[in-house]
DNA sequence: CAATAATTTTAATGATGATTAAAATAATGC
DNA sequence: GCATTATTTTAATCATCATTAAAATTATTG
């Protein structure tokens, strides 16, 4: 009887992290492939080699795969967000290195990332601390343009709209992205410069 | 008996089409909001004051009705993009009326369009067609990047990449947009120069 | 190896929501 | 106003999953 673990670590606990690590890649991928509600437990546990029922022993019901896939995600994006932060000389040259580290973790190995399409499907209670994390990414994203505005990295510019162009395009990728590692080398190699590009 | 009308135009057909037109921007708003399974025919109903069953009316089952929403927004992208290719004077002009045009059909009175989110849930046949469309609408756009290259309004780029990252913020913007009109405004005003800003 | 705990499966159950058929209502043309 | 056609509703039916409980299997530990 475990699914709600949170204290000690031992060898049991993190088997079992690791497991539902991959359960929650195994969604995030049937997920933007098909929409919450379009995928079935039993798509995500064929991807598996598991039975449905057994997706029950990592979480309580399916609206908690969402949510952990979205908070997934949210991590994901505050740690790129993060490690650019640290390195960062300026504002543009952070932003490049944000979109840089976030792009990886999306098309590496790490990936997929769960797209945060359906917020609104959520439960009240988890929909509303979704929400939260999603708007302090965007905040934190506008503040990094801000910086560079301030340090003279980036022309003035709506930050409001900048930051929902950019985050869009992020966002757009794995539609399109299915997990090809040369498309994955042409993304991280392209995406960074194109989507800065109008910014200095 | 309606519900596949298609030749001639008399006073009962207008109406038709025009309820059906009604009917589909409704079912767009909901999908864009919960996704193609997360919303209900009842969900779709409501917002046109009727009954779940009467929508069979105007389309044979729910997958006609996303496959419809779908022609929709490909024939808005055709639309928009003829329009600026017969306007634009050079490459980099016709991209900023392309946005400009597309943006408008998506945030003003005509809308929503549907995102095409789920194309992996339509039937094959209606996939194929959806998916041809949505390949026909890349093409067009990356030869216009090619143009404006040639003529030399747009920088050397990558114009697959960059399509997509264009696109991509492009489709997005229905996840974020939910019929403010004054963000609609600032949308209208800003994107195009956003998202063509890199290209010169 | 034996005992206990962890993990997964098999086999129900139940709810939701798409779909259909028949009946009711509204609109139109004469 | 009558007859016909268009539109919508009411009241089933049906299928698809999510979910659960109990049993079976596998791993771990002493």
């Amino acid at each position: 009887m475990q699914s709600q673990r949170s204290g000690s670590e031992n060898a049991i606990d993190t088997r079992f992290r690791v497991k539902r690590d991959r359960m929650l890649r195994a969604a995030a991928r049937c997920f933007n492939l098909k929409g919450y509600s379009g995928t079935s437990l039993k798509d995500v546990a064929d991807l598996l080699g598991l039975t449905d029922a057994a997706l029950y022993y990592y979480v309580r019901n399916k609206q908690e795969l969402v949510y952990l896939c979205y908070v997934r995600a949210a991590d994901v994006g505050r740690d790129a967000m993060q490690r650019a932060s640290d390195e960062g000389e300026d504002g543009l040259e952070t932003v490049r290195r944000y979109l840089r580290y976030h792009i990886e973790y999306m098309v590496g190995d790490q990936g997929p990332v769960a797209i945060m399409s359906e917020i609104p499907s959520l439960k009240p209670q988890h929909r509303e601390e979704v929400l939260e994390l999603s708007r302090e990414h965007s905040a934190a994203f506008e503040a990094l343009l801000e910086r560079g505005i301030a340090d003279g990295s980036i022309a003035p510019c709506d930050v409001r709209m900048t930051g929902n162009a950019i985050m869009g395009s992020l966002n757009w990728i794995p539609k399109w992205f299915h997990g090809d590692p040369a498309v994955a080398e042409k993304i991280l190699e392209e995406f960074p410069r194109i989507l800065s590009a109008g910014l200095a």
